[in-house]
DNA sequence: CGTGCTGTTGAACTGGGTCAACCATCGTGG
DNA sequence: CCACGATGGTTGACCCAGTTCAACAGCACG
């Protein structure tokens, strides 16, 4: 059941009939294995398949200058690129985050199905509207947040698109996200992302080990990061 | 006229039909003045009507911790809050520079004309992939560039969106920003706002009084910005 | 003719960056 | 089985880009 969590995934964001699920759940899609670090798609390339997330995580990341910023992080059910369907060339680096699993689908077989209904593609919109109201609140997390409030909005934001698609336990959840990763998507030096890190840790919001990060005070944590999960679906 | 910039920019986005083009001339929409600084919409706030800007400019802004985040400037021909038709409600402020002149169409009217074409959603929907795509520049700028790059880079998109719409004049725009919007829109103090503007100057970069600013040397600015007008579009 | 906004300047300060170690873990190849 | 190099986390010391505070000038407007 590859499309699963997709379908899940936009059936969350707008009500879908029976036979819209069976529709997207036929479409001819290849599932393939991608590795930690390896890049699905790179940054100018022409795009002629939409990747969506089976398993694990993909992130997005461009090169500015001699610093690489990360520009979003895309979780089991998401589709990272539904965009390239109707805007070429993709402007970041597609690229694995932890060993991963994600679906193909071509975009004429995607042309013909959103050709055939409205709805479907109201609901194929939408998911990229969200898409760009995560972003704005990237933007509004890097230009006016300190760091340790851009870590936590970060590990909030994570935790709550997680919890949509099932995948946060208990206030737990599993990525194997390195500081390097968090440095990038927040404008920050590792260093600096180290003691953020342990700062939040020492404040008792949250303890990473490994690929396990959890949330000790969620509620805490929210009100430090100034995040409320409300744009998230 | 009211439509004609926003059917030009749509119209530069993906090819319409005569047909079509009349279809959205003919959309009911009442035009309003807004004052300099006026919110036209108010986050939070539960959106029945589009907005597009036939003269002057709109900004969106949100309030995080205690200080105010610019997420997007719109020039004539935008439609800022076309997300609002499928995403609500608004997570931010829509807000007058300068005196301006805005139309609104009912998310109504707009439905109906959407559900009538499969093309014309397609426009609309890309119209708002070229939005979120201008975000995650954002993202990049806010991120990853000094602050002489990321004022740099400002000034460059705004010349090219505007080149887009026929405002830009040899090099000049009209856009009564103040340093505090630069700021607000950068991530900065005003203080460092206006030293950088000053810098630019003093490099011989541009040129900016009252609410005029050239580009002196564009090819430059823009290798300064590292920006390429790709994305826009 | 004050009052408020915008731009400008100087001086002192600080959050976060940079540089440079060092440690632990882990996969790899000899 | 161990030596190794690579990667990720951690720490300390120093530095600097950008912030903050404060003052002032020009100007527009009621």
């Amino acid at each position: 059941m590859p499309h699963q969590k997709f379908i899940a995934r936009l059936q969350a964001v707008e009500d879908l009939s029976e036979d819209e699920r069976r529709q997207i759940a036929v479409l001819p899609a290849t599932l393939r294995q991608v590795a930690d670090g390896e890049t699905v798609l790179r940054q100018g390339e022409t795009v002629s398949r939409c990747v969506f997330v089976v398993h694990g995580f993909l992130y997005q990341t461009r090169i500015v200058g001699d610093r690489s910023q990360i520009l979003a992080f895309h979780v089991p059910g998401d589709m990272p690129c539904l965009h390239t369907l109707l805007v070429s060339p993709i402007d970041a680096d597609l690229v694995g985050l932890g060993p991963t699993i994600v679906g193909a689908v071509a975009h004429s077989q995607l042309k013909q199905l959103l050709d055939g209904s409205v709805h479907l593609t109201r609901a194929f919109w939408r998911e990229t509207l969200i898409d760009a109201a995560i972003s704005r609140r990237w933007i509004a997390r890097l230009g006016a947040q300190a760091a340790l409030a851009k870590v936590a909005h970060l590990i909030c934001e994570l935790a709550a698109r997680l919890e949509l698609v099932g995948l946060l336990n208990d206030g737990c959840f599993q990525m194997p996200m390195t500081q390097r990763h968090v440095a990038d998507a927040c404008g920050l030096s590792i260093v600096h992302v180290n003691r953020t890190i342990q700062e939040l840790r020492h404040r008792g919001l949250i303890a990473w080990e490994g690929s396990e990060i959890e949330l000790l005070q969620p509620e805490e944590l929210r009100r430090l990061a100034d995040f409320a999960p409300d744009y998230l679906s």
